[in-house]
DNA sequence: GACCCTGGGTTCTGATTCGGAACTGACCTG
DNA sequence: CAGGTCAGTTCCGAATCAGAACCCAGGGTC
């Protein structure tokens, strides 16, 4: 993984904004169909403000959106967005760098594929050449203006 | 990505290991090249007692390990451990999420394969099925303890 | 051998942020 | 109208953060 440094202030920002000890786990509860906020708070066990805070932010950050499921008493509930769900493949890569890398005995989970149930497998490819290639290969460079 | 959350606990642990405003950085400087203690603090601009601190928490995580690359004045360089690079897919999943959806004007940057330059996917891959597929043909399921 | 330099830290401060418990306020339910 | 639910907000002490300064073990330099 050459190349310069130059995606460290979108990176930074990334990290802004899903880089902490709980957004991750938000997104995924939301992943598995968490929708409301007491029962985020439950499900994570996690302090009421930092959920407000949290829920925010991926709010402002169009990680999801906070929709009223009813009006009188007013009532909201949160679901990501179509970029909010753009980010699984990052939540499946550590999912599964934990479950190989820091499993020590019982919590042995692997993600399949559902029709299936094999393991799957995450990979870089190009289409270009047709092929996978290993984090060696990858090279970042400037979008190419011109193209859209 | 339907399932039961028995996954949790080692996403959480994952979390408390590399889930924090610096640690994916310092992965990243790591992959770029940069090794030594110094270097770190100065291309991240991260506060020294700090750096200290998470170059502790990576090595003691099996992330990164400290080598010394001299003697004479005792002097160590953190380099990632096969585990460490192993995180790269996280990782680049992450950079293409901001790239692709945080992004405004500049800081415009696609990761590409390097030998013929064009932009990698990056997919989720059924070996049995012979198939890529969305996250929502996911699931978790225990790992089978039967075929080590 | 006094002086400064480098690399890799540690110690000392505030300033932020975190977590937990309690409170609010709008509504429903018996 | 007493109690419960939901979605927060307020208030606090505890932990973590960032920054600057300091430390120490070796070199080099004259």
């Amino acid at each position: 993984m050459a190349g310069r440094g130059d995606d460290a202030t979108t990176l930074e920002r990334t990290l802004q904004l899903v880089g902490d000890r709980w957004s991750i786990l938000i997104i995924r509860a939301a992943l598995r169909g968490v929708r409301r906020f007491d029962e985020f708070q439950s499900d994570l066990g996690i302090a009421r403000p930092i959920l407000t805070n949290r829920l925010r932010r991926l709010v402002d950050g169009g990680v999801m959106a906070k929709e009223p499921y009813q009006e009188h008493p007013p009532r909201y509930e949160y679901k990501l967005t179509p970029a909010g769900v753009a980010l699984s493949p990052a939540l499946v890569a550590l999912i599964r760098w934990g479950e190989h890398h820091l499993a020590d005995g019982d919590a042995d989970i692997v993600l399949v594929h559902a029709p299936c149930g094999t393991e799957l497998e995450q990979g870089f490819w190009c289409r270009h050449c047709a092929t996978t290639f290993s984090p060696g290969a990858i090279r970042a460079a400037a979008r190419d203006r011109t193209d859209p």
